[in-house]
DNA sequence: CATCAGGGCCCTG
DNA sequence: CAGGGCCCTGAT
């Protein structure tokens, strides 16, 4: 599907404002939807079935921020939809955020201060819905990430829509009730597994609007989870990221899977990761950070990544297995 | 060749 | 609350 360029738009974060810390996390094993390089952002959405490709331009600076956003569809777009979108966008990137309180109360720790240094502007963010982060959840579970991203691919080539703009070819993802005429076999062919069932609950419990992920942006903490867990295929480890990336619960910290039990080990008490420190004891520690607990691990955890992903962090490499 | 664990979760006893 | 089973793959 070609797209033609609709709207060229400005958006002001709040400053600091790192555009690529913030619009890049190396640890995101998505692909396909998005291609980002330093300064650039090319990023597929779905909303109200509006297939959308959109392109971030960092034309600012750390204190004097500006995003270029051009947005390409196929249709035209009405007004309110454009200022909708960006609503969405801000919400999804946090582009209002304030780093203020967390900077101050922590700028100085002996192991965060430089963390923040190195990522000083970043904030959370990521581009997807509900929807699409329990799909993605869900084909991390119990795998080795190359085979997530191999699962991620298939699913969204299957379902997806190929979108054309700005001289690029990404895959937008799929709307909820995408899944209704096709059978768990058919998504067990695309060589899921086990994973089969969760995606085609999951699709059927948003297609009946059993959930709603507007209506669980408004509740507290406690019914989101157990909103979520409700989902078959939704367990402690799902939920944790969610609560983080898409609900936004920047201190809810209360759970550490193996994996990264092995990492925060080493990062917070140099442990070797194949004798790893207690949970008890790294929640413990990492309590220290109220009331910015899981905003903290993310400072820590990017920080971490990017400097992998420059090539410095040789014991992190065993423990991804891409 | 066989075996095993991997960025969990469900179900059973 | 502990532990087995689950889809598939690549490493050993």
């Amino acid at each position: 599907m070609k797209l033609k360029k609709i709207a060229d738009l400005k958006l002001i974060p709040t400053a600091p404002f790192d555009f690529d810390k913030t619009f890049h996390k190396p640890d995101h094993f998505t692909s396909g939807d998005n291609y980002w390089e330093p300064g650039v952002r090319h990023q597929t959405f779905i909303l109200n079935g509006k297939k959308l490709g959109v392109v971030f331009k960092n034309v600012g600076t750390l204190e004097k921020p500006c995003i270029n956003e051009l947005i390409h569809c196929n249709t035209k777009l009405s007004h309110e939809f454009i200022l909708s979108f960006n609503e969405e966008v801000k919400y999804r990137y946090n582009l209002n955020f304030d780093l203020e309180p967390f900077y101050k109360k922590f700028g100085a720790h002996k192991l965060l201060g430089p963390a923040i240094k190195r990522m000083y502007g970043m904030r959370p963010g990521q581009p997807s819905s509900l929807y699409e982060y329990l799909i993605i959840g869900v084909v991390l579970q119990n795998t080795p990430v190359g085979r997530s991203i191999q699962m991620f691919k298939v699913l969204l080539e299957k379902y997806g829509t190929p979108l054309e703009f700005s001289s690029k070819r990404l895959w937008c993802f799929w709307e909820p009730g995408r899944l209704k005429g096709v059978s768990v076999d058919e998504l067990r062919a695309l060589k899921v597994g086990y994973r089969a069932k969760f995606i085609k609950k999951i699709d059927d419990y948003f297609s009946k609007g059993k959930i709603n992920e507007e209506d669980l942006r408004g509740v507290n903490k406690e019914t989101q989870k157990e909103e979520l867990l409700k989902l078959y295929g939704v367990g402690p480890a799902t939920v944790w990221y969610i609560m983080f990336d898409v609900f936004h619960r920047w201190d809810t910290f209360d759970h550490i899977s193996p994996w990264e039990q092995k990492i925060y080990s080493k990062l917070f008490f140099d442990k070797d990761p194949e004798n790893p420190v207690s949970t008890e004891k790294l929640l413990r520690f990492i309590s220290g950070f109220a009331p910015h607990r899981h905003l903290a691990i993310h400072y820590f955890w990017e920080d971490l990544w990017w400097k992998h992903k420059n090539g410095k962090v040789g014991w992190l490499q065993g423990l991804i297995r891409a």
